[in-house]
DNA sequence: CATGAATGAGGGTTCATTCAT
DNA sequence: AATGAATGAACCCTCATTCAT
């Protein structure tokens, strides 16, 4: 029974049926489509980024495209969904909710969110570029979408925030969806810094002041 | 601004020469053409703007518009120095270099620096508008200016800082460069939420809160 | 389906030969496209209907569709083939070629015609659409069939006047192939007033009057 | 004042202003791009003419088209209407609406209405090549345009049927309506007739036997 | 033999730019 | 100097057809 005759892919059990075979390669040029727009839309942004632009990095004819994706607008709003999910997966991995009970491990915690993002986005700065350079300003939808990722992300550091009032190591009264905002544009002029020249011993250095100016403000001594 | 003919022509008395009466018209006129460009731009985005949109707008004939800027990429140009201009020169007459020398002066500097972007941008949305959704991705070259702009204000900021730890009342070792750009980012952030929501009062809540979290950090009593 | 295994299926007495079977089922499917592309092209038009229309509404790859049609334009000329070919079976099993020897048998001859033509037509008034309104138009060759048919109903007709010439119950001096082409117009007129507002009714006073007015003319009392 | 200086067309009086100039001439431009597609159309019908054919063929731009016509439906819709006005301009003109009151007047007014729709349509066989070939199909709408046009020219015959009706040279229970479709079937039968072939002699012995067939009808001496 | 993924010619449309008036 | 008619490069998208599986 166990021929394994030629092929090897028509034998017993959970057969992978030869449409199975093609639907993973329909998933796997899909996933190739979006990369390389991904790249094209990055590097040159989205108007001047033709189909045929995308198709013939790829290799393939520009009718193939639109076999994957709808239109010129679709693509754009996938290789955003995939961004997106891609830098939030990366960070939710890192980061665990509320394991901060003290200043000083918020400190540490603030390390390492700062260090997830860094490799996240400076690893490769193509991903704030299409975010915050490119994909604004093309439609009022996908700015709308880009903004509601800013704000999504404001929410979630609003949330440690709270976490450290409640825990006692930060002000009392402090106002927290305000202060998020606030720290988030930090975060961003870091990434913009970050993605403008990326050195990660300059962003280090960023990352550091801010956690320092955040926890403790630029006076003197306090009092 | 940059007429370099012979003889002023803004001359009390003596006729004003014909050819000056001309030379004022177009002066007008571009005049013009840069504040409707900026209308349309910031209004719906560089690539969806055509040059006829600008002139229909202006009741000029599109063929007007090359006689007074090269081509689309010039106008956008010149739009956004008219645009830095305006908003360099608000700032610049209100806000005083180095009036500060405690810190509760300085304290009441950032007020007033607060209150004059408040103005300037938030007074209409529409310059963040451009300057920060539709501009970027436009082009490298454009791309870069707005970044410049940024870098500028760093090194303005940067000035008040270094300021304030000469007259002792900001920490010794304060890295100003870089907590300059931290600072920008959260003024930035302001900036962008007051453009999606033109809320002062939301406005002035977020100012007060940058500038308690920006002397005094967001930890408890200090020490 | 497609078990080549050993063993006729199906056969009594003699063995169906398998490739019978097959050619069998090629012949169905076949006929299958035809009707299909009838229904896809009547009702949107050559032009409108894709190859993929036809082949997903017959739930087929629209590969197959080239296994058995060379192209698009082969698989028109097959339906036209096909309507042609029922419209004219249908009028030729219903109508003798001369049983009429009297007017009286004549009128009572063009009812049944008529009746005929009707049924073929007006209970498909897809049929007509796609003669009349979208196979014109579509290639020279084409047209030019569309019209041979019609030119082939004249002969017929012709036929039909020159025996009533010779029986003597219509004029002597009747222009046969001349009066054909008029009849035909208002064949033609009727079938497509069936077309479009396909009432029984309406037909039937059409019918009638046209009969009236062919045999008798317009003018009151002849002399 | 008079000075018959160069050009000589801003003298006085009612100056054509330089833009009427300009403006008899985009008319004149306009009317040879539909002239253009009407060619084009009638020729090669309606999806083989692109417009850059009829682009080319007057000599222009492609884009030039679009600043007469906003897109390809726009000019067939044009092309129609213009060829519609010119073929009812002309029958107008020929056919006063009442003049016969006896079967002989009637007789002849026949025949000047044969001769106007030959005058007008084999002159340029490409009319009917248009309307009844190529403009069918293209369009739901379309094709209803065209319909509604046989519509309107069965409401003018019965119209006439009608008047004959009340002179009483025509049959008091002649269905009008019913008999002008008829005749209105008849007539194109004619005119396809002569677009295909157009010979003149031909089409007037088509005129003759259709004119008797409708007057007498096709029997035997009436009694 | 059936399939449908891949292909690219082809066509409609836009719009920045030029230039004769 | 102003105008806007003309232009054509450029681009998006469709769909008939091919061919490897």
């Amino acid at each position: 029974m166990t021929h394994h005759s030629a092929g090897g892919d028509s034998n017993i059990g959970p057969v992978t049926k030869p449409s199975a075979r093609v639907e993973q390669r329909k998933a796997e040029l899909r996933r190739e489509i979006i990369d390389t727009a991904f790249d094209c839309f990055s590097e040159k942004g989205y108007h001047a980024t033709g189909i045929a632009d995308i198709a013939v990095r790829l290799g393939i004819g520009h009718g193939t495209f639109y076999r994957y994706f709808a239109n010129k607008r679709d693509i754009i709003d996938h290789v955003i969904d995939d961004v997106t999910g891609r830098v939030f997966t990366a960070l939710a991995t890192d980061l665990s909710p509320e394991t901060a009970t003290t200043l000083d491990e918020y400190t540490a915690l603030l390390d390492r969110i700062g260090d997830s993002l860094n490799r996240v986005l400076l690893d490769d700065p193509r991903v704030p570029q299409l975010l915050l350079v490119h994909a604004t300003g093309i439609d009022d939808e996908l700015t709308a979408r880009v903004f509601g990722l800013l704000d999504s992300t404001e929410v979630v550091i609003a949330g440690y925030l709270d976490h450290g009032v409640r825990c006692g190591y930060l002000r009392p009264d402090l106002d927290t969806p305000t202060t998020a905002k606030a720290a988030l544009g930090m975060v961003v002029a870091g990434i913009v810094h970050g993605m403008r020249t990326p050195d990660p011993a300059l962003l280090a250095v960023y990352s550091h002041a801010v956690r320092r100016l955040f926890i403790e403000g630029v006076r003197v001594a306090a009092r």
